[in-house]
Order: structure tokens, then sequence, then C-alpha cells
DNA sequence: AATTAGATCTCGACT
DNA sequence: AGTCGAGGTCTAATT
């Protein structure tokens, strides 16, 4: 990885057009060939970039750049598509290699996999009575989050989201309309569950007559034995 | 802006936990108080991260950490969440510090904006005849991309997106369903267009009678007299 | 390889 | 401040 520290303007020309007007930066050039411009703010995106595979030519500016003041060229090119990036450099203030290697890559602990797996073990939360059925009860359009045997006859099918959008219940509404068709789960009502539901989704839900239901991840997780601690 | 490259863990508790295995690796801390850890390959999305507003604590390694080999443990707190960040740093490499002031930012082109107002203006790819009523046409559930008047009587309402997916024709028929109440406007035919229209979607739009319309922003680009030459 | 759904999404626009 | 939609989305899992 090359770090520079420069006097730059950027310009991209791809999906769209974009310009970074002339100012101090940081250019990261990693050992795959992509670059990355970063500004001291804001969050992790840069304000420009070319994702690798790519090339990149340094060149010295051209007569008319140099009366600009430009003293190199950086010409980025994707290797896949027509995207590219130019680098105008009126200066570099410092630069530093170095060769990090290999990264072992990040160890996540999901969340709606995990929410989906509590969800199950903690079915009461949806109703009194319910036998899961199955996770990830498959149909023709897609897998249903979760299947569960309802206690006055019936099935009933939970659509899982983190955050309840109005997609997750057309969604769910598709579902219950195939799930209705077959006469052995018929009558098949529909809850939607997630941790946080838009009034938009609430409204379209509750006038479907779908059944919403606000799930508190931390609640659920302390209801485990195991209480992870980090560190 | 300060650079350092370490040898290092990280473990981040937030919306999830992770953890990175020790290896070396790049620490920006921009001047807002946030820190990105990246390594040398990957796109432009850290390995971790932490957004602003955080503090840094930077600590020396208590004695069970400096038995293992740790330097320093640098603590990150985000200012209004509980996420945090631990760092244990093995070993410092390098470090370089630079301000770099504040960012003029980027100026971009839009695409999806650009594309409505390609349509609106060559509106005859949707249709000979087709008479723009506006761009923009508020509903009560959101803003109809463009609305037309239809030459045999009626309006067409056409909803443009980048990719056409499942959700943008289901964001239609409701738009359709509002609008054919209206008896100025009724019959309100739909188009979906959209450079590229996934199977699902064009199987769900032709089976509610919505005409698909796959657009060349290129060729419409094209159709203009301004021909812009980047760089 | 292509498609799909989630993301510690980020980012901007608008209410 | 919250909500909504788009992204040069990216990313991983699944078909």
């Amino acid at each position: 990885m090359r770090l520079v520290i420069a006097d730059c303007s950027v310009d991209y020309a791809g999906r769209l057009t974009a310009h970074l007007p002339r100012a101090k930066r940081l250019l990261m050039l990693k050992n795959d060939g992509s670059i990355l411009v970063h500004s001291d703010s804001g969050s992790y995106k840069p304000l420009n970039w070319m994702n690798p595979p790519c090339t990149i030519d340094r060149n010295p500016a051209s007569p008319e750049a140099a009366e600009l003041g430009v003293v190199e060229i950086w010409s980025v090119q994707q290797a896949k598509t027509a995207d590219m990036l130019q680098i105008n450099v009126f200066e570099i203030i410092d630069e530093l290699e170095h060769h990090l290697g290999d990264d072992p890559g990040l160890i996540k602990d999901g969340v709606e996999a995990h929410l989906q797996e509590l969800l199950a073990e903690q079915l009461a939360l949806a109703g009194e009575g319910l036998e899961l059925i199955r996770r990830e009860f498959f149909t023709d359009i897609g897998p249903v989050d979760i299947l569960a045997k309802h206690p006055q006859g019936g099935t009933v099918a939970i659509e899982l989201k983190r955050r309840g959008d109005i997609d997750g219940v057309e969604q769910l509404t598709r579902y219950l309309e195939l799930l209705n068709r077959d006469p052995i789960l018929a009558p098949v009502r529909g809850i939607f569950a997630a941790q946080e539901i838009k009034p938009q989704a609430r409204t379209l839900a509750t006038d479907r007559g779908i059944e919403c239901l606000v799930l508190d991840y931390d609640a659920m997780r302390g209801m485990r034995t195991e209480t992870p601690t980090l560190f």
C-alpha cells in the first residue's frame, strides 16, 4: 500500500461524471491497483475511487497542464469497464509505502439470521401456542422466514425484517396469497415482524389483515442463557 | 489526518459484533475523530470503522494484554450510540500526520434525474403522440415520474428506474390504482421504463398490463446536440 | 456466472 | 429531526 498526501484535483467518468476541485487530500493506492481519494472528514466512503481491477499510469504533466501548476497526471483505467479516473497532482506533500500482506478478514455475527433463530426459539412472542413448522419454508416465489402451526388450526407465516418497510408487507402478501391456495396449510395468517416498523408499512399491513410485531433484539438475546460479554 | 501503519487486532460491538484477527493494517484517523481500518485489498469499504462523532483514547496496554504482546489499546467510543471499537496495537510500524483542511466537495452529474429529463424530451420513445403533462406529478402516495396525455384519450403514467426491479412495478401499480380513480385522468395506462428490467419485474408488469420499456441511456444522450467530452 | 437481499449501508433531498 | 429513495451502491449467499 502506498499513501500519498497530495494537492490535487480529480475527475471521474463512468456511470456518472464527477469533479473534485483542487485541494489537499489523501490518495490511497492499494496493492490490487485500486485507489481511494479521502478527505479529512465524512464517513468511510471516499470522495472518489476506482475499484479493482484497474491500472494506474503516472505521467509527467503535459506542457498545458504544467502551465496551470500540475506536476503529474495519474490516469486510472478500470480493466473491465470504461470507467476512468484522472488525478491532476499539483504537489506531492508526503509519500509512504508499506507492504501489508493478506488480511485474515472480518469475522462477524449476523443480525437478521440471528433474529430469525431467536424468534424461532421464542415463538410465543408471536402468539401463544404457536408450533414451529420450519424456518426458511421454501415456496415457488421464495422462502418464508418462519412457518408455524396455529393452535386453533391453520398456519401462520412470519416475515422478518430488521426494518419493516412497505416492501416487506408486499412480499408477505404475495406469500400469503400463494400459501392460502394450499388446502393443507389454509387458512394462513400473516405476521410482519421487525425491530422497527415504518408507519406506512404498518398501515398497509393492518389494512390487509396482517399483524405487526415489533421485536426487541436485545431483550430476545437476553432471554438466552449465554450472555456474551465483549472483549 | 493521522495515518498509522500498525500490527493490530480489532473488535467492534454495536449493531453487530465483529472481530479482526491480528495483522498489519492501515489505521486512518480523521480530523473529526472518526477512524477507518483498511487492508491492502478489497474495495473502498474499510474492514472496520467508527463514524463521527466519536472519541479515541490511546492507552498503554494492561499487564495481561502486554503479556500477549500488545503495546497500546485504543478505545473508540461513539458519542451518540453505544457502538464501540477496540484496537489492540501490537506494533506501530509507521506514523504520519498532515492537516488537510476542508474539502470543497464533489460535484456530480446525476443519472436518474438526467434520464427523466431525457425521456421527457424524447417522449416518443414511450409511444407515438404522447404529450407531456408534467414530470414529478405529485399524488398523495408520492410523485409519478412522468405523466403524459395519450393521443387516443386517457393518460399514461411512467415509472422510471435505472434498474427495473419488482419494487418499481409494485410502486407503479399503486400509482395506477390511485390515478384511475380520477375521472379526469382515467383510463391511466402504465409504462415501466428502465435501463435494465429484471425478468421477474417484467413478468409481474406484463401480468398486470403494464408495458415495459428498456432505455438506452447513451443513445438518448447522443440524441442531444451537446455531446460532452470529458477532461 | 447471475441473481437476490442485506448493510455497522452512505448520502442527499424533502417534510 | 425523521423519512424516503437512490447508489459509480458494496457484499455475501444462493441459484
